[in-house]
DNA sequence: CGCGTAGTTGACTGTCTTCAAAGAGTGTGG
DNA sequence: CCACACTCTTTGAAGACAGTCAACTACGCG
């Protein structure tokens, strides 16, 4: 089952709350020159796969994608999700390096690449977002290297729910986006360990699980797990 | 003991030599605008730490530098090593959220950020080069995100000594510039483990160890075992 | 020469994986 | 509306890979 859930990550909100850009078609606030096409993708649909041409780069509007690479033998990373307001598919070189696909039902703004490198090359102003959109990403791609370098399992999952609240409102009650399987490939944990791990923590009172997908949190304790 | 090593990773040498920038003072070649100030860092010496205000931004001349993050318990993760023609220490935000220390004796420019931002904010080119470099990291710290999620331990030091060689000059042959710990911390292991992956690489004819920290690599079987 | 650090090796432990099976939730068609 | 099929999730038992603890070796330096 799809829960049907609009993931709006509170940061993305605000700003585009303060810049009215949310359903406009333009890359960034404030840019008109850059007009992206409107584009859908189904439940579990590919964006783009490893090794094609990269000719386009995307916005979400609406839904999630994930962005992930497989080894010859099958073994999964996630290397990102991207919920509405994030931009994905950017590449160093004239190919993608990941296999992009819709998590649940996804609205897209569609760039061709080029244009985006020529405004850049044109524009100082769209450079810089750019070089800071990238340095972003870096960031969070940083930190998942921590986690998987040195943390447990509980400590994976603890700071994922906590990061998945974040990006979904904060509230604390939520129905997680993506599957098991999605999260232990994120993880780098398989699905029974996500899953005995999920139990566990409500076991100790960390979170409760009214049911199916939905999770609601006790911040203090899951912080007091990952406790960096 | 710290062998003498210059690390003139391939595809920098070439750069360099094409573009005749490497002595320079220049952040970028063709950028006479951004010149830095020549410093110089002894054996394990912090550039910066985690939390301090990211007033500059770097340029590895000669040597070589490790970021890396650290948790409360002390579990280190490294999450990259910069070799000469490598920028470092570009953060979104005020504060640094790595710490910098040099492996070796290290020579590095330094430039104020703040110079550089006002720069890129100005040259369309001289931000297009900073968001390339940006990407550049981006795709790295993704690889080692697959790394750390999805492989076991003779996958990622077999990784992991290509990637030096290659890095190196790409000879086959040289002396590894870090410890068995940076090692260790880098792959997301413990140096027992690593030691006892290269003393079975080495008996199943990968690799050999002449002495001290040299290898020589038997690229062909390596990349067998990694065989992605 | 002896000390300190870095690296190797061995024995044992523990966390996470693997394999297996049962349970829960969802959608379909009679 | 319910039976059925399907997928996703949970739980259990056993095993494996890497970690921990400890001893020993090699190397570099005063």
């Amino acid at each position: 089952m799809a829960p049907e859930i609009t993931l709006l990550p509170a940061s993305h909100v605000a700003a585009s709350v303060a810049l009215g850009c949310n359903d406009s078609t333009v890359l960034f606030a404030g840019c008109p020159e850059l007009i992206g096409t409107p584009f859908s993708y189904g439940r579990e649909e590919e964006v783009y796969g490893e090794g094609e041409d990269a000719e386009y780069v995307y916005k979400v509007i609406e839904g999630a994608v994930r962005t992930h690479k497989v080894l010859n033998d099958g073994r999964r990373q996630i290397t990102g999700f991207h919920l509405p307001g994030d931009l994905f598919g950017f590449e160093q070189g004239e190919a993608h390096r990941h296999t992009a696909e819709a998590l649940t039902d996804t609205k897209v703004l569609i760039f061709r690449r080029r244009g985006v490198e020529r405004a850049a090359a044109r524009s100082a102003e769209v450079a810089c977002q750019l070089w800071g959109m990238a340095t972003n990403n870096l960031r969070l791609a940083q930190d998942l290297t921590l986690l998987l370098g040195r943390r447990t399992a509980t400590e994976r999952v603890a700071a994922f729910l906590m990061e998945v609240d974040e990006r979904l409102g904060g509230s604390g009650t939520f129905a997680l986006p993506m599957t098991r399987r999605d999260i232990a490939d994120y993880l780098g944990l398989t699905i029974e360990t996500v899953s005995r791990t999920l139990s566990q923590l409500e076991e100790d009172g960390a979170l409760q699980r009214p049911g199916g997908r939905r999770v609601s949190l006790r911040r203090a304790r899951l912080r007091r797990v990952v406790e960096d």
